[in-house]
DNA sequence: CAAACATATTGACATCTGTCGATATGACAG
DNA sequence: CTGTCATATCGACAGATGTCAATATGTTTG
């Protein structure tokens, strides 16, 4: 589960601007966890691309399993990477790129 | 150690150019990965602030043992994000600040 | 060379993570 | 309501990761 709201910005000025609290650090750090993982970076150059993506059609795309893409998905929708919808019985998924401009804003920019 | 000479370009146009080979993701979730993880961040944000810092400093600075922090500056340095420079009997830590900016065009920008 | 000091490496350990098969949950169709 | 299909959760397991004490390596000074 995440710790912050999704929604909420991530938590702090760029990194050179000054020493990072431990909290901080650790929110940012569960932001760029969810990134840091090559399907999920599949995952989501796949959603992106797109513009948006059927759950249905990961597991063949990464080659992974559904459980295994499902977990994935979850993180990266926990971390606030990723929007979920329903649509009938499909799960569809979009970017939130202002969360990847938020991670770039702290990492220099 | 690393895959790839950390000088080196990280991988690949932005996310959404198009979905990413496993070799690519995989190159950039290493970078992700060293980034990944509070002290590490902390870190990084420390010698980002003060343009370089002296390792002897650091243990303290983040609250961690001596090995854990050469082990999380090695990780640092293995992922292309540090330089690492020696000084007499001291080990100075710089920020590669382009290879931050190569993960920012990747994820946006 | 030897002593002193800074940093890196080793070894051990607990915890976290990615993965999958099996199963549960939830949504529609009939 | 029952069956069917899509997705999520559970349980288990192997492998990766963060941590530290102990020790090795390397650099300077006497």
């Amino acid at each position: 589960m995440a710790t912050t709201e999704p929604t909420a910005d991530i938590c702090c000025p760029p990194l050179s601007t000054g020493p990072l609290q431990t909290a901080d650090a650790e929110t940012l750090a569960s932001v760029l966890k969810a990134l840091a993982d090559p399907v999920r970076l599949q995952l989501v150059s796949l959603i992106a691309s797109s513009g948006e993506e059927c759950a249905c059609n990961l597991p063949a795309a990464v080659g992974k399993s559904q459980p295994t893409v499902s977990h994935h998905l979850r993180q990266l929708v926990d971390a606030g990477i990723l929007d979920r919808e329903q649509r009938g019985k499909w799960a569809w998924f979009s970017l939130r790129q202002e969360r990847l401009d938020e991670v770039c804003a702290i990492l220099s920019c």
